[in-house]
DNA sequence: ATGTAATCTTTTTTT
DNA sequence: AAGATTACAT
């Protein structure tokens, strides 16, 4: 297919900044492709010199591939095709010597940095849980802001914010200490050290010469300065963004990143995508239309020249469990009208716990389906086990994995000698584990305690040699071995069946840790320290999702959906206080919302389905619900209604799907 | 240690 | 209301 004028622009347009305005379905992901070709093969550019940023590991892994395939795997070879956050790793620990870290870092995820807020502010907080998550909130937004403790304290006001400063304060010395980073370190860190270090700034502008960014308008503050920095003042770089597909800004993205890019660059070249390749027509319709009641920037309009295409239906049910059977029962038939592939369903929903009900259906009537997003594979007990035990081995100060395997399996080290080792640690601003080979140690603890300790410290000094010799697969495979991992499963696990699940994931683990460690085709070998840190980011989970994609529905949020495209796509819980939910409605923010919904209906292209309760149950409470007002603004002689009248085709819909007889049997009995 | 009973929490989106 | 977590009795 060949690349329409605006495309063309887009990707030939290098010699300054270029804003690309990217509909939904327009063909972004080809012009970024493209363009790295274009740069490589006939503009001299080095790969290696090419830096392309994108949101998700699974953007990233997909545009790898794409380019490989484009302009081959050798042509390829040393693109920077990451995330953010992976890029800001990447800066991190080539600079780390500059930001002052040991090498070995940890990374904490969000359940290690909550854990570490919540014993830093057990007097302050006590045990409110709320307030604990609005404090790492509160953190995360500093950070996102480029606001570092000491500007935190002195701009804080109030008395509550006056305290998050100071725990922010708190937590960023303990993290220090600990040598471990979160999340937003990897962008924050970065962003500080090219700002104040002219000379590491210079080495990065230079090994970076042109930069893209996808999905630009989910930037926040500290992404947006970062880009800036990087790019310098030739400014050669292209970002790709969509205003109207801006869902994040709870979580800090700053979609006036697109307005300020045009003040910051006056030279910026404006480019608009607005052909759409993906939905019907009438679909696309009802998208403009609908987000048309969102106050707009950038004027643009999107046109398809696909077929018209069928109308949107609405399906009503009287409860959220109708609502499930309803969907499945459209599928099962949909798909023996079409001869269709249960892959080509999505279901899309606002929160993750409607998923419940609609895996039930799909379940009974054996439908096989996909669900992404959930519990993640590294949430589960034995994985965060043993990549605790790594953590520690790569970075004996990591407090936290310290006190998850320190006594796993049973290493007769209880919570009093932990309590006096803790204590004592804490007197002599040392680590956990170096509080164990301090001298000092002796007048708090028994000899056996001590004893312990010593051999539990022994082993991860040893392990962590053999990992530093080069040996990282050794590492791994004794370190399981030594501890008895196996036998801890079998006998901690509540069946002999959970212990072996459990075993194979730490396999999992396993072969993956292995093959990062030889590398492949597509990344380099790594060393165990990057392992670890490649994990925690999530990296290597959503790879192997892919790979697992057979012919089954998907299920995920509108949040999760967004870049992704199916032919047929259900939007569940069209309600009032769902899809607007209510928390929006309260804030009066339902533009995010609209685009939420605009997201969902985009991602469709050939049919869209949306369903709706009458009433729906919520804390054991049941609710009357009413139709979202986004069905409302849609063209209505575009929508086609099922079941006019839901009460009177509720109770035949029931006989249909053969469930509930007896009951509604037993109903007219008592009556 | 293991199974059952009592109690508690949950429903916004996630790199 | 249901699922998850904790407590308690065995």
């Amino acid at each position: 297919m060949k690349l329409n004028p605006a495309q063309n622009e887009a990707v030939h347009y290098i010699s300054g900044p270029c804003l690309v305005l990217a509909g939904a379905g327009s063909g972004k992901t080809r012009v970024i492709v493209n363009k790295i070709g274009y740069l490589i093969q006939t503009c001299g550019y080095k790969a290696r010199h090419i830096a392309a940023v994108t949101f998700t590991n699974k953007a990233a892994r997909e545009m790898k591939e794409r380019v490989s395939q484009s302009i081959g795997r050798k042509e390829a070879r040393g693109l920077w095709i990451s995330t953010f956050h992976t890029l800001g790793l990447e800066i991190i620990k080539r600079e780390h010597k500059a930001l002052g870290l040991k090498p070995g870092f940890s990374l904490f995820d969000d359940q290690d940095s909550m854990a570490l807020l919540k014993e830093l502010t057990e007097k302050e907080l006590q045990e409110d849980k709320d307030l604990l998550r609005a404090l790492a909130t509160a953190i995360s937004n500093w950070k996102g802001g480029l606001i570092i403790p000491d500007r935190a304290r002195k701009i804080a006001k109030g008395e509550q914010e006056q305290l998050f400063a100071l725990l922010y304060q708190r937590y960023a010395q303990h993290m220090k200490a600990y040598n471990a980073l979160d999340f937003d370190d990897l962008i924050l860190l970065p962003t500080l050290l090219l700002q104040f270090n002219e000379e590491v700034r210079k080495r990065w502008q230079k090994r970076i010469q042109y930069l893209l960014v996808d999905e630009y308008q989910d930037t926040n503050t500290s992404q947006y300065e970062l880009v800036k920095l990087l790019v310098g003042e030739r400014a050669r770089f292209t970002v790709v963004g969509d205003d109207d597909q801006s869902i994040y800004s709870w979580r800090g993205a700053k979609p006036q990143n697109l307005v300020l890019l045009g003040k910051d660059f006056p030279e910026l070249k404006l480019i608009k995508l607005e052909q759409n390749y993906r939905s019907s027509q009438r679909i696309l319709h009802a998208a403009n239309i609908l987000i048309a009641n969102n106050p707009h920037v950038y004027d643009k309009s999107l046109f398809s020249e696909l077929p018209y295409g069928e109308p949107l239906r609405i399906l009503n049910a009287a409860n959220e469990e109708q609502e499930a059977e309803r969907v499945v029962a459209e599928i099962i038939r949909h798909k023996f009208m079409g001869k269709t592939n249960f892959g080509d369903y999505a279901i899309l929903y606002r929160g993750n716990h409607q998923s419940r009900l609609l895996e039930r259906a799909l379940m009974t009537n054996r439908i096989p389906y996909r669900l992404s997003g959930g519990t993640s594979f590294f949430a589960r007990a034995e994985i965060k086990d043993i990549m605790a035990y790594l953590r520690l081995v790569v970075n004996p100060d990591d407090d936290n994995a310290f006190l998850r395997v320190v006594n796993l399996p049973k290493r007769g080290i209880g919570p009093a000698t932990l309590e006096k080792l803790g204590n004592f640690a804490n007197s002599k601003h040392i680590s956990m584990f170096e509080a164990i080979f301090d001298a000092g140690l002796q007048q708090h603890l028994a000899p056996g305690a001590i004893e312990s300790l010593f051999k539990f410290g022994r082993f991860i000094v040893d392990t962590g040699e053999i990992a530093e010799r080069g040996e990282g697969v050794d590492a791994i495979k004794q370190l399981i071995r030594n501890i008895n991992y196996e036998d801890y499963l079998y006998e901690s696990s509540p069946s002999a069946k959970a212990a072996e699940m459990r075993m194979k994931n730490i396999s999992e683990l396993y072969r993956w840790v292995t093959e990062m460690l030889a590398g492949d085709d597509l990344d380099e070998p790594m060393t165990l320290p990057e392992v670890v840190t490649r994990l925690t980011l999530r990296d290597m989970m959503e790879r192997n999702n892919e790979d697992e994609a057979g012919d089954q529905v998907q299920l995920m949020t509108l949040h999760a959906s967004k870049g992704l495209e199916f032919p047929y796509v259900f939007i569940v819980g069209m309600e009032e206080g769902l899809l607007p939910h209510q928390s929006s409605i309260d804030e009066d923010n339902i533009e995010e919302e609209r685009r939420l919904a605009y997201v969902g209906i985009t991602r469709a292209q050939q049919e869209l389905f949306f369903v709706v309760c009458r009433e729906r149950r919520q804390f054991g409470e049941t609710i009357q619900s009413q139709v979202s007002r986004f069905v409302d603004e849609l063209p209505q002689d575009d929508l086609h209604w099922d079941n006019r009248k839901p009460e009177k085709k509720t109770e035949q819909e029931r006989m249909q799907t053969g469930k509930a007889n007896i009951a509604n049997l037993r109903a007219m009995f008592k009556k």
